[in-house]
DNA sequence: GAAATGAACGTTAGCGTTAACGTTTCAATC
DNA sequence: GATTGAAACGTTAACGCTAACGTTCATTTC
């Protein structure tokens, strides 16, 4: 069995079965319009033939395509996998395949992205988070397409967007550690601009302890390769400045990062120093101190936002965007008590 | 600025430029044949008009497309995403375009898929491992398409294959444990079957054992959401029954969750038992006790593999499969002496 | 000054599929 | 036995694009 050069289109399997090119068209796709026995006869040739449709033909002639095209910043980490898992699901039950490109958080990556999806004519466009070049944004809006925004929550989104709002998140970790004693408080996390998630949760953090006319909120914006290191080597920054008495980090990765980093100074937690993560990671599961952290529903994320988008397909109205609730997860890693071990 | 119903097509960027539709179509795709007063003209009225190429007649009329399939297990965890980012980088550069899928180690959704890719008429296909439904073979090797499988080894691949003999890092693992003296193995990871390589790995950890007419590697295979979880867990219950000297795990991170575990019940590492992991994931570069692991190329392999298959798809001939180098990280969770420790 | 050259552009004919409409067949009905 | 009707099947014309080949027209060449 060698390498065909041109393989069998839908004329071979019609010549071969002595019917109408159209009657193999209606037997493969299972619409009406054959006979049981044809269709049965039909379906045997074309395996025998090992006939693979063209779905460029198809595409090309009714105009559009069962594709969904998902944008996400990055593979690495479990927070995307989360959210995809959940989306890809739902979309696969409903008969949409998903083609999925990574954006390394560069927007014009993103927009090179879009422009090759686009030119597929798929059915929906999902994208992570807000920050878009403006040529991006302007592309969706032209289009009829309809587009989902996920992870991050606007009010005006270019159609529809199921997030949640990273700012409050800032804020709930602040006001807990607040109402804990902690008073000079740290954040460690990616280089500004990278993650604009982050960065929001920075500022909601920041005008927390602003308004109570607190110490600023150090930050440490070191560059490594996986978030382990980074949450390590965020931590020893802050240690050598002013060292603070909390840590907050981009997420729970970062933060084991940081424990690893305590541990090896000899400083405990949380007497020493308070630590707080973010997203609730699997990692968690198996420490045996609970990690402080919030919680996402990043699943319930991707199928709220997959079950939108196809509402949207099929031709429902723009739904008002979404934000759905954030848990503050209170572990081992923060005072119980407030102002116990504090010295303010 | 609405959603404009019917999209720009190319006739229309032509009618508005007062040229030819060929004209169009040879200055969007930047070839010979339009001077260069007529061409920036044309790109800044299709530019205008939010002109948008269709792909799929494109595809259609030239019979193939720079689109590139890649079917994984899975996108949790970093070794897949390390591969990926080797592959895609590589072909970004060549200008195709990488759409991926995954199965969760299901051949039939491999098959799925498969079958879904050849409908694009793509310019070449990766598939992980060689654990694929008859079908699926069948499929690819009647057609013209280059194919690549990855991450695992054989000598009869499909077309070309790039991957490490898995077979053989469990060997490696196990003449190293009884190098140190250890007689009692326990092997940790997913229920059988499931993922073909840590199959293989346990057969090769197996037969150094048996050679060795030391005790039966005991195996536990619990199935937990993460991989840390399923670590612990998995731990907990070799401790449970015939206590191991030393425990294998599928990768770092069970690793990491058997680590814990012993660490909860107070056994001390490596002196009490000792730990090897697999893949040496960036997870260990922050723990205190270094990791005795397997090190893994996943990002060359990447690299290798999209080059290899680069290559084919421009005609040149098959390379014979590729078996990348295995490394093994001597860390201190295993013994540094022989029998030290050990009651044998 | 006629012929040859070649760049710039246009025309035509598909690529493989499906929607829309047309034709045949055959059984049921009067 | 003519009439109706519906199911089964075929024909035609797109879908938006590009390869291949034609045409035009200004230069160059002899």
């Amino acid at each position: 069995m060698g390498r065909r050069k041109h393989p069998a289109k839908i004329e071979d399997v019609a010549r071969r079965a002595g019917v109408s090119i159209m009657s193999v068209s209606r037997a493969l796709r299972g619409v009406e319009g054959v006979s049981e026995a044809k269709r049965a006869e039909i379906l045997r040739i074309a395996r025998q033939l090992k006939y693979v449709p063209n779905s460029n033909a198809r595409s090309l002639a009714v105009a559009n395509s069962n594709l969904i095209g998902i944008s996400l910043p990055t593979f690495a980490g479990e927070v995307f996998a989360d959210i995809l898992n959940g989306m890809r699901r739902t979309f696969a039950t409903a008969g949409y395949a998903s083609v999925i490109d990574t954006t390394e958080y560069d927007p014009e990556a993103e927009l090179a992205w879009v422009r090759r999806l686009l030119s597929w004519q798929p059915a929906g466009i999902i994208l992570t988070g807000l920050d878009h070049s403006s040529e991006t944004v302007e592309l969706l809006k032209a289009s009829p397409i309809p587009v989902l925004e996920i992870w991050d929550y606007t009010s005006e989104p270019i159609d529809i967007c199921v997030g949640i709002d990273h700012y409050r998140a800032g804020q709930l970790i602040g006001e807990h550690a607040l109402s804990l004693g902690y008073r000079r408080p740290g954040f460690v996390s990616t280089p500004r601009g990278f993650d604009t998630r982050a960065d929001s949760r920075l500022a909601g953090l920041r005008d927390v302890f602003a308004r109570a006319r607190s110490a600023s909120v150090l930050s440490a914006r070191p560059q490594c390769d996986s978030s382990f290191a980074t949450g390590y080597q965020g931590t020893e920054e802050l240690l050598d400045t002013g060292p603070p008495d909390i840590i907050c980090y981009l997420n729970d990765h970062m933060a084991f990062g940081g424990l690893m980093c305590c541990q090896a100074r000899g400083l405990s937690v949380p007497s020493d120093i308070g630590l707080v993560g973010f997203n609730e990671l699997d990692l968690a599961s198996v420490l045996p101190k609970k990690l402080t952290t919030v919680r996402t529903l990043r699943r319930l994320m991707g199928i709220t936002g997959a079950s939108d988008l196809l509402a949207r397909i099929n031709g429902v109205a723009r739904v008002p965007a979404k934000s759905l609730p954030l848990e503050l997860i209170v572990g081992e890693t923060t005072r119980r008590q407030p102002g116990a071990g504090g010295e303010v």
